[in-house]
DNA sequence: TAAGATTCAGATAGAAATGTCTGATATATG
DNA sequence: CATATATCAGACATTTCTATCTGAATCTTA
């Protein structure tokens, strides 16, 4: 099967996208987040703790406890999600999946498929959990998508 | 880890890119093969069977025998191994994960990944081998990555 | 027609990703 | 301070993907 992100990166973006929905105050739990979206709630909270560890999301324990948004929605962008989950092995990769492929030992679709990864990269970059959050905010569409309503 | 194809995808990639590079009415072996691009023997000859199920290849046992591409070259756009392998679950599957994700129904970025994975789909449905052998042809720098020379 | 070379089919093994379980640790609240 | 609730850490289980093994079927050639 041929994808782009990790299973459990998907659901790493889904849950900051549901928690982006939540009051900035509040602390959003595993159990919460795992009902609503029907993620498996002990993987979600590996999945969490991945972006606890890279200053994504901040957690604490005990009642009222949970994860929230460690910084700014608007300094969050998608690609520092993927990039804390998966890596960005796939930014340098031949798609092609020679082992050395590079510009100047290019293989047959390298430029092309360059151009492809870029614009790829630049959404992920540019598209910032604060502009998402209001785009939800704003349909209730993407509400329902997220469970919440 | 993310990636866009699956490893035994990049393999099938790989070699009938190798044997374009082939006159056209040997057979290769899946033995000369493996050993030019460094893939497992085994899986090889598992991933170049699926390719002949799918038409895109046939085969030939006994000595001299091995495996070629069925059809003209130019009728083989790298999208048809892609589908052969991998299918095209990645051209309809939300690239978020949402279960549920439809023009009717979008998540918030559906519309900008439906534009990139469109281009991907172009993409591969364009370039065919027969332009990609050409290219191998006239580059030394792609045979050597090809294990020709 | 015999021998060797090759694909083919199915079973098995290993590795990586995903999912689960148990107990430890920290925190809010009565 | 005790209790309940939550994350956290590490081990374990399951599933999927990748890789290997064995023998059967088929073809070429001497």
């Amino acid at each position: 099967m041929s994808l782009i992100f990790s299973r459990q990166c998907e659901y790493a973006l889904q849950a900051v996208l549901y928690m982006s929905a939540q009051s900035e105050k509040r602390f959003t739990n595993i159990n919460e987040i795992s009902e609503r979206l029907d993620i498996p709630m002990p993987f979600l909270g590996k999945t969490l703790q991945l972006l606890v560890r890279s200053k994504i999301l901040s957690s604490q324990k005990g009642p009222k406890g949970g994860f929230k948004l460690a910084k700014n929605p608007s300094e969050i962008a998608l690609f520092h999600i993927v990039d804390a989950i998966d890596g960005t092995y796939f930014m340098t990769s031949c798609v092609l999946g020679f082992p050395e492929c590079s510009s100047k030992s290019p293989c047959p679709v390298h430029s092309e498929w360059g151009v492809l990864r870029d614009r790829v990269h630049q959404m992920l970059a540019n598209r910032t959990i604060a502009d998402i959050s209001k785009e939800i905010t704003d349909s209730k569409q993407l509400r329902a998508k997220l469970g919440l309503l």
